[in-house]
DNA sequence: TATTGTTATACTCTATAACTATA
DNA sequence: TATAGTTATAGAGTATAACAATA
């Protein structure tokens, strides 16, 4: 480790390269890249709350709002008052929703093998395991 | 490589994470995150002209200028016209901007084995080699 | 005319603060 | 009154286009 980039500067460099592909790839799914997250986090389940559901992608609650209007009008995900509190509005996937997630992420693992495949396969899965452990684990609030 | 997470967005969360770390530490040197970004650039060398000076740090050449502005006024950086074709201002650091840049840098190396402290060492150095060829190198133009 | 650096304008994204409806 | 969702307003960041100086 002597004479060697920023761990940012590669961080940011190689995000780039990631985020350009997923961006194209997704765009042939007429999704795009908000909308993929939102759809990728409903996949583990329905959100009983926008704002819970705003947290969990990791941006305001108003600012979702209109991706949730665009996922909706094109039938992938429903709001629905929760009758207990009708208040909140619980988010979820519909099937179509559901497959058109699963085809995004079948392409974006093509694209990730495509892009680690400038590495060895034990190099890669030992990257892609450290990458995990030091990213740490999605804040549920 | 089961189930796991997008690499997209593991890598965000990594770098959000470095850049909160380094921003804090940069602001104690009284130094911005793009002013950093251009002092380490300069240690290579002096920049020809402001336009390659943008494209080797990733930054459109208009908004480049502000942050120039900012450290040419805190003598950090200097703008002189070339003699061979006057409407070129090459861009090189001062003594004080060296010295600046590499307290900044030393903080960051620290700040850096702080955070892959969390995994064993040659697993970390595995890491680093391996974001180091799939981030390539930066494009000089 | 073409290019470097600069300034000015418009556009996008984001953050903050009101508004409504339910509780 | 307090909270979820929504809408509206203001601010930061970015991109694009015009401008002055030099070639």
């Amino acid at each position: 480790m002597t004479d060697r980039e920023d761990l940012g500067a590669l961080l940011q460099r190689l995000l780039r390269v990631v985020l350009e592909r997923e961006t194209a790839l997704l765009t042939r799914h007429d999704v795009e890249m908000w909308e993929y997250v939102v759809l990728a986090v409903l996949q583990h389940g329905p959100a009983p709350t926008q704002n819970q559901l705003a947290a969990l992608v990791g941006r305001d609650k108003t600012r979702l709002i209109g991706t949730l209007d665009g996922l909706q009008a094109r039938r992938l995900v429903e709001r629905n008052p929760d009758p207990r509190d009708r208040r909140n509005r619980v988010v979820s996937l519909t099937p179509a929703g559901r497959h058109r997630v699963e085809a995004c992420r079948a392409d974006i693992r093509r694209m990730e093998a495509d892009l680690l495949g400038a590495v060895r396969a034990d190099e890669a899965e030992a990257f892609v395991r450290v990458l995990s452990r030091l990213a740490g684990r999605r804040l549920p609030s």
